[in-house]
DNA sequence: GGTGAAATTGGTATCGATACCACAAGCTTA
DNA sequence: TAAGCTTGTGGTATCGATACCAATTTCACC
């Protein structure tokens, strides 16, 4: 299970305290107050000790720090690393992260949820446990409602990041999926659209379902119908995106616009619209969500959502911190807002299109005559 | 500097050797031999002071074992966040690093070589020193060759990955762009293709230079004439080549292949080509480089330049692993080869428009008449 | 039964920084 | 001058595991 300890770090004749102490003159003691800026040393003293720390080279270990201070002053990342790891998502919320720790003791520490045999995340988070990290925050997109109520018997500020979980004891951050569809959703509907079709996400991720929710929400709301043809599954790729919407597209009786779960489902969508002859925004409206890295270079760029991905870590990083520094900071269950991000990809309807096939009204629910 | 320490930890009724050693009638040295698989020890014992750590879910304490062992068994990883954390390319090398280290006891300590106002990396590298990692990978593209001989000095372990430093003592993994550029060129003549153009990456990137250099290499071998208009600078970005591309292609006097220095900018190039009505690959062909998530899915299919991203992880961990555990590991200088992948974007030249326009064969160098 | 070698085991010191307490110095008031 | 108070300062114990060495047991063999 542990592996022996056998070999030794590298060895440099170490300098300590004492070192510092003895070369000028005062008590390990003093030394440590002033490198850790207490008050009460002499202006005499604390300029000395700090001259031939430098001379010296001195740096605290920060080991004997932590044994004595039983802290690490490591914030634990857990992520899937297969999956996750790489995606402009992810970057986003490390940087979030990064940003806030930059300046304090602290660094991040990467955990893979899927490495080691885990077959859910609660063995990595006691691993992350016994290797004593200060706080935790387990990015989980995918693991929506497996976290066992246990972890917050483990007494370790933790934090989940893009996963809501409702009303239970664990804190979470995350993004209001929901919120951003039905902006997106109204978005086209304000356009003139009423004929739009919906190119689902993985059906086992929650922010996918609570996307798709949104956009029938929204349709509802205006009294649009939602044609059962029109709503497609394409399990976040680009490539099956394709291929349902070059069979879509190719009837006569198609939307006038569709809104796709992702961007790159959204470039699958105008990459079929162009080979079937129809250009984008004129004749096909596209909308997609997480506005990647490339959507606004995209061609056409594209209309999209975006996520606050990277104020994702910045919540999450400080809310650890808080927990860390101040007392009696509550649990935390925040959504923050999607943005809906407006480009060329979509537009008002063509009316001729609209006109050769039918009035946009006819899907008004109020006037539906057939089945 | 540094910041008061003043926060305790989570405090548990901490179980520590003692307790153990108690209550299962023998030394706390005996339960450091058990827990640490050291022979020397009674199986009778054994299974007692086993039975006992498990009943009290017992756990080492790895910041003491870390103090007595002056190891901190952290990989530090340096990378600069902004630009690359986030990418498939420096996500695969986590992945690689993380599967060498999942079943030891060591993990990743991430660190970004751009915050705390690190104007170049050597002060990041002494960060990491400081808080004691045991080993550390700096990834580097972008800083060719500013890296001070003085690391060596540190006695702690190191590689760099991604960027070439010649004969110096610091060890390094890479990527051979320059053979893989070979590679992409040979195949494009190897089509028969003799007219064509390069898009270039960024000018202050090692492996951009690499991949002309490359590219330009391989066309002199064959006596092949590069044509001065036909090289375009664009940064890596989507959408600069597709601007360039979009000049450059609708001239009839035109390349019938392009090989871009990334995925990102050849699928710039054939946006171009399409909104010019060139078909992908019948009318031109394009090679990219990277073979980036995606460019499989993408509509052509593109033909790349695959680079082991994770097996560059695998080699810097096992060499720093390497070094921690044997003695007299020697410097490591490693090019890792690139692998040609050929799909669809890549054909025969289209003989009609070779035939309109002029015999490829113009092109070599020995035949060439007008300056 | 005795002897030596090998297998086990435990005591003590140590890794380096710091919390806690006691004490000394300087300085104010009665 | 003595008592009282505020600074500074140093000694000692401690965080928890483990290296080192000495002590003890076990066992083979004469």
């Amino acid at each position: 299970m542990l592996s022996a300890v056998g070999m030794r770090g590298h060895e440099t004749d170490k300098v300590t305290m004492g070192d510092i102490a003895r070369a000028s003159g005062v008590s390990p003691m003093t030394v440590s107050r002033v490198l850790n800026n207490n008050p009460s040393v002499k202006e005499a003293h604390r300029k000395r000790v700090l001259a031939v720390a430098k001379r010296f080279n001195y740096h605290v270990d920060i080991i004997a720090r932590q044994l004595r201070a039983q802290h690490t002053f490591q914030l634990g990342v857990v992520a899937p690393f297969r999956g996750l790891v790489g995606t402009y998502y992810f970057g986003q919320i490390l940087q979030g992260i990064q940003q806030v720790l930059t300046g304090t003791d602290y660094h991040i520490a990467l955990y893979d949820s899927l490495s080691e045999d885990f077959n859910d995340i609660s063995k990595c988070v006691n691993l992350c446990h016994e290797r004593r990290v200060s706080g935790l925050i387990v990015v989980a997109p995918e693991f929506s409602a497996k976290f066992p109520g246990t972890f917050a018997s483990l007494k370790m500020p933790i934090i989940v990041v893009g996963s809501s979980l409702g009303r239970q004891a664990i804190s979470y951050v995350d993004v209001d999926n929901y919120g951003g569809a039905c902006a997106m959703t109204e978005h086209l509907i304000q356009l003139g659209h009423a004929r739009i079709g919906f190119v689902s996400g993985r059906a086992d991720m929650r922010d996918a379902s609570q996307r798709e929710l949104g956009f029938r929400k929204t349709m509802a709301k205006h009294h649009l119908r939602v044609v059962a043809e029109w709503i497609v599954q394409a399990e976040y790729e680009t490539r099956k995106a394709f291929q349902l919407c070059m069979n879509l597209l190719s009837k006569s009786d198609r939307p006038t616009a569709i809104f796709a779960a992702n961007d790159q489902m959204a470039y699958g969508v105008i990459d079929a619209a162009r080979i079937l002859g129809l250009r984008v925004p004129e004749d096909l409206s596209v909308g997609g969500f997480d506005d990647i890295a490339g959507s606004a270079e995209f061609i056409p760029a594209l209309t999209t959502v975006g996520q606050p991905m990277r104020e994702l870590g910045l919540v999450a990083a400080r809310y650890i911190l808080d927990i860390l520094t101040k007392p009696n900071v509550a649990v935390l269950h925040r959504k923050l807002p999607a943005q809906l991000v407006t480009r060329s990809s979509t537009a008002l309807p063509n009316q001729e299109h609209l006109a050769m096939v039918s009035d946009g009204k006819e899907l008004k629910i109020s006037r539906i005559n057939q089945g």
